[in-house]
DNA sequence: TACTTTTATGTAGGTACCTTCTAAAAGTAA
DNA sequence: TTACTTTTAGAAGGTACCTACATAAAAGTA
């Protein structure tokens, strides 16, 4: 930890890990949670790993498209903001594990809700988009 | 509407139209949409509409931090989606409403879900945040 | 010695988001 | 005439995401 990471932290009293995030505001620190679990990369991540734990590659097969610089990053966003959790064995060549938290189970539910509504209502959206552009 | 985009919309059938998104294959357009409702003021846009009719400005005041070329933006790609209805009264200075069409009714309750989730949640999260930065 | 495997990291470069500034429109008020 | 109103567009420039490619480690196999 750098010594400015525990200035930081012993500047912040306990109550003030105890108010709610306000994402209207504008610099309320929960909007880089926002931006963590609806990037990209990371709805689909916590989508494919509410099936349970995934290795590395397994994800990056799951996911199409994903690079694996990005697929490593979001998963080190999601670790970071306790979503995700990862397990590394002591073996060669390296065997990673990544799997829910108890609240990554919370997030991947609300952000399943969401993809899954988009992928039903897709007809409908795609229709709307074409009336648009046809108007 | 341009030539290409007629071409594009007779290539297709209705049948094409009828068929769900897949957001986890790569070129799925589903994925724009997800974009458009996940982007960063998307959201936030969503949430601030689910109480009713707002102005240009009202819009702008509420969401803390937006740029008027972002809010603009935004709001062009969620009336493109079908998420927003626009409506401009004929007067000067000018006068727009911005509201939630009833598909937009339905996207932002899943957008909200998860933007409340994290509210109650941040002390959680931020909380996390930091044993990881101290461990 | 060369090559394999899996999970990362580093770098170079592109793209798209994003902010800021300037400007337009046509009325009203000073 | 000048300033001010509200909404939107355009351009210039910054930044961060994102892709692609190269590199690394470690221990086993051909």
């Amino acid at each position: 930890m750098a010594d400015a990471d525990i200035a930081e932290y012993q500047s912040k009293t306990l109550s003030n890990y105890l108010q709610a995030g306000n994402l209207m505001a504008v610099d309320c620190p929960s909007r880089e949670v926002l931006k963590h679990l609806t990037s990209r990369w990371g709805v689909l991540v916590l989508i494919a790993l509410q099936s349970g734990m995934h290795r590395y590659s397994d994800l990056r097969r799951k996911i199409g498209g994903v690079s694996e610089r990005m697929l490593i990053q979001t998963l080190q966003w999601l670790e970071q903001d306790g979503m995700v959790r990862r397990e590394a064995l002591p073996v060669v060549p390296p065997h990673v594990e990544y799997s829910l938290t108890p609240m990554g189970e919370e997030a991947a539910e609300k952000v399943r809700a969401l993809a899954d509504w988009i992928e039903i209502k897709f007809p409908y959206i795609a229709a709307a988009q074409m009336q648009r552009k046809a108007g």
